[in-house]
DNA sequence: CCAAAAGTGTTATTGATACACCCATGC
DNA sequence: GCATGGGTGTATCAATAACACTTTTGG
């Protein structure tokens, strides 16, 4: 038996990721195919064992960027979930984590055979490995409510951006209509925002102005 | 060494808990003295390792109860700390939960002579053991923020209450005074609570309406 | 000149804040 | 009758919500 102390466990520690972008308006998550039992061949959150002597934001950083590609994005830790029945090999405890990345830093897939890695709609999930549906679930509950209340949504926005696709983000999130003009008040009214000066002009309309932020912090209202 | 897999470890697994309560307008939180090396004889939060086939929910409810003696309280999981480095003899992971206890529910403590058990006021804290300290500040954080935007006091309130008890367990939480009449007002509109028709009799002044809550569920307001 | 998205202010409503006096009781 | 905490209402201010038309460009 796997014990350190008397009756006493010690389990394996793993981390997964709910790793989110926003792409054609919709929430989507970063799904991995399984290749070893249990759950062979289906879904999962990408994740992976705690190493020696490693942090455990070190870890998610490090499933982060082996499988997205990407470094220095939002990440934060969720919850962590020990129902000894989650794993049916032995005891598994996994910490969660949430990433954000704008759909425009993803590298493009070298290949369009890649069909062990896909991005999910948060409201058209296939059957999920383990518990990775309830770790889901718990992860988009508290990005819902954390958009609400913070400027989160600067993990999914490009560089520079027009107000518009702002709106569009936070809409696609917390999946409302939100009113133009009390929406520009409101952003502009942060201070967080800053014009670039330069103008988007694709398309047959009126070139947009664009902004960006004027920071990386998160700032929390109310 | 203590592996299951090549490279990947299996730390210990504790659970480590912020038990707060108030007690003559002071927030205060459990600590009890380390009869054991490391950091023998230093103050630290109630804390131990989970057991086989133990959920952590299960786990931090079994601390709770060995060392405050009360059950079905409030209590929410905080965060989990894995620096490789928090435990000098070994790696150990700890989950950490806050728990509430209405200072009327704790049971007075046998003799006078328990000196490994205290309640101290968390802006007077000890050295704590481990990274305690760092814990702690955290799950104050966490109460202080959600007491604004929750009905979470619940959970340090005995039965039957007077609205200004209930005001002063606000005011000690948050540091700050209050409003006695907008408080009130906002209170009962939240419809959360009834008048249970007694009155309190106690002191050279009028009695004061003894309140209690309609149900033990958490809401969030905003 | 038509389509398409950008940009812009005012009013109404709601919620939050500030504030002072009388009441019921015990001693 | 006085000290102590209990209990009550209104006016102001700030924030939020509702709402429609003009502008600039490409084709």
């Amino acid at each position: 038996m796997n014990t350190k102390y008397e009756g006493f466990e010690t389990p394996g520690i793993t981390v997964d990721l709910s790793i989110f972008t926003v792409n054609e308006t919709r929430l989507k998550v970063m799904l991995v195919r399984r290749a070893e039992v249990p759950f062979q061949g289906y879904w999962s959150l990408p994740g992976g064992f705690l190493k020696t002597s490693e942090s455990l934001d070190a870890a998610a950083q490090r499933v982060l960027c082996e499988k997205s590609g990407v470094s220095d994005v939002y990440m934060e830790q969720l919850y962590t979930f020990g129902d000894p029945k989650r794993d049916p090999r032995s005891r598994v405890i996994t910490v969660a984590y949430i990433a954000l990345i704008p759909w425009q830093s993803l590298p493009q897939p070298a290949s369009e055979k890649v069909t062990d890695l896909t991005w999910a709609s948060v409201d058209a999930l296939p059957k999920l490995a383990f518990d990775h549906r309830e770790i889901l679930s718990y992860a988009v509950k508290r990005l819902r409510a954390k958009v609400s209340y913070s400027n989160i949504v600067y993990g999914l926005m490009p560089k520079q951006f027009r107000l518009s696709e702002l709106q569009s983000m936070y809409e696609t999130i917390i999946d409302d209509k939100l009113d133009k003009r009390n929406f520009r008040k409101q952003m502009l009214a942060t201070g967080l925002l800053k014009e670039t000066g330069k103008k988007e002009l694709a398309g047959a309309h009126r070139p947009a102005m664009l902004y960006q932020f004027k920071s990386k912090e998160i700032v929390f209202f109310n």
